[in-house]
DNA sequence: CGTAATCATGGTAGCGTTACCAGATCGTGA
DNA sequence: TCACGATCTGGTAACGCTACCATGATTACG
């Protein structure tokens, strides 16, 4: 079963409380056209003459008009709503994602509906609770990972957009980053820094992030030259305890890496702790980077060398992609957006020590 | 300055989508009565006679009726809007708090407008970006402890909830956890658990929680006639790597405690490693608790017994109580208002092992 | 040059609610 | 019994916007 809060979003300009706002009529006359019109430029865009538009565009401007949202869905007749999933209200990505879905679903004046999922629900069960009054469906991971769950969306013809999923079918979207290129960039990084012996520590390898993430490893390596050793190539669980065996596991073989790249931000802080029970000391010894910039990355300390993802904007741009989608069904459009990644250097990696 | 997004928030009701829904004519006609009865009972709930009101609740009730809040807005001229502040959009805590703000404003017909405020923001630089046009404030920690911030909101006007601050004054309400309660509770069962040696590491002592903490700690103790050993009791700065230092000093000192009781989560987490880096094993050498439930409780390994803070509870009380103050401005109401925590018993804590 | 088709725009009528004022009902005292 | 205030209730007109249909302006073609 869905736990959870029905939600609604409209913007409302602060207009100076008590002052009436300026309305789309105030608009129409400073543009000398008439409110209809007006309100044809900020939706149809389409039958209205080029000139008329203008004027009408620069009247907005110049008056700083922007509608009511409320007089808008009262007068429509209803909203959209956009549904955004999630797993765990503690989790630390949640957050990030809310600010993002908040601010833009605000801008387009549609709705939100913050659903949470148990982390163990079926897909029968899920789809039980889909609510048919929904118009659109934003799936960050890890729940875009159950299995199944794209046909799912795929038959009940909701307009959907995974986060970070990588592949996507039919009339779903897909909306990440590069983590090829941005694993790729990492492992770049650490060779620049003169690492040659490199762990790479994956995830499970039934996420796409997963796979990606080790290719762009590997891809790293070769363009550098660098042989890579199946040995320092292990598997976890993208869990820190997983993070730890793995780590512990690396260090303890008979020739240890001198940097280890975790694929996810809670491994890699698994991994400082294995090495600090190993008695040793990052970066100085050995170097720890992750991916993600989860909240445990500057948590920890040394603060982990990362990849940052903008978890904000990805959902903005869900919001935005949403949107269009549900106002233009037929409208073709790319399927997988990639948004730009960072490479967040802090304390954790440093050029090996000579031996 | 203030980073970010205004938002907006109304609940409307998830009619079956195309089909009318039911207004407030319906239910005047089912009960008999006018619209405008139907809406004081709706908001007034003062002047209509008792006998009225119910029949109107009835047909309310029995056509399952809720208010457009589009319309509603509309016709009313405005909505009144909430801020509420936050210091980072990766904060672990963020997600929760306005996983509970969305909820209850929606309910409430309110609007909610998130803003982000720097960690090094002036207070001049804050109230240059108080936005006059809002109707109350929430602030959470650790926004809530800028010095001053109270006095400034007082002088605003703002009708603000602080979270967990503790002390205010005027018309300002705070809402929080008894953290000495909560402490003291902790430190029972720490003693339950068969610990005497017990050492506490406190937050910054300009914290409010930090010194409530440290006394419930002080007083479960004493209840118990366990002896304090100063000398146990040190200070950090609520986060991980002064929690892994003092842990550190505590481990190497001559006698060292069989359970180090952290101020917080991030606290406890450096513990962790700190015991690891002595070769030491958590729980089985000594245990380890902290406080507030925050993501990394259950990220690190072992996790973390501690506190639970039922944040998304706080800013749904949180906001219920502006959306009252508001209503009623000459209102008198408690000023500061308790949740219910609980104590989540985890893996790192364990009875002492005999020596 | 006239007529029909096309395009761009305007007018009107709500959407569901509340504000405001007028009217109805009630109880009370002369 | 009637007038008079107090209490309750109803009618009407917005709130700001969009749907829908009608109209005027433009072009195309015979």
């Amino acid at each position: 079963m869905l736990i959870n809060s029905l939600l609604g979003i409209f913007v409302t300009d602060k207009k100076e409380r008590g002052k009436p706002s300026i309305t789309l009529i105030d608009v129409a006359k400073h543009a000398g056209v008439s409110p209809m019109t007006v309100s044809r430029v900020l939706n149809n865009l389409s039958i209205v003459k080029s000139a008329t538009k203008e004027k009408v565009l620069a009247s907005v401007a110049a008056l700083d008009y922007s509608p009511n949202q409320a007089a808008r869905s009262l007068a429509s007749g209803g909203t959209t709503q956009i549904c955004l999933l999630y797993g765990n209200p503690s989790s630390a990505y949640l957050g990030e994602l809310l600010v993002g879905a908040l601010e833009a679903v605000g801008k387009h004046g549609l709705q939100l509906i913050v659903n949470r999922v148990p982390s163990d629900i079926s897909i029968e069960e899920l789809q039980k609770n889909l609510d048919s009054s929904w118009d659109g469906l934003i799936i960050p991971a890890p729940i875009s990972d159950l299995e199944g769950i794209r046909r799912l969306v795929e038959e009940e013809g909701f307009p959907t957009v995974f986060l970070e999923c990588g592949e996507v079918s039919g009339r779903a979207h897909d909306i990440g980053i590069d983590d090829y290129q941005a694993s790729k960039d990492m492992t770049e990084y650490l060779i620049s820094l003169g690492h040659r012996r490199i762990a790479f520590i994956q995830g499970p390898p039934n996420h796409r992030t997963s796979t990606m993430r080790l290719s762009g490893f590997h891809d790293g390596l070769a363009d550098a030259d660098v042989e890579v050793d199946k040995e320092l190539i292990v598997e976890g669980a993208f869990t820190y305890r997983s993070g730890m065996q793995a780590g512990l596991n690396l260090l303890e073989a008979s020739n240890p890496p001198t940097a280890i790249f975790a694929g996810n931000d809670d491994m890699a802080a698994g991994v400082l702790a294995a090495v600090s029970e190993k008695g040793l000391k990052v970066p100085k010894d050995v170097s720890v980077v992750g991916f993600d910039d989860s909240p445990i990355a500057t948590t920890v300390w040394p603060h982990l060398t990362t990849i940052r993802q903008p978890l904000a904007e990805m959902t903005e741009y869900a919001v935005r992609l949403l949107s269009e989608v549900i106002k233009e069904p037929g409208k073709q459009m790319k399927k997988t957006h990639l948004l730009e990644y960072s490479l967040q250097m802090r304390d954790s990696a440093c050029p090996p020590t000579k031996t």
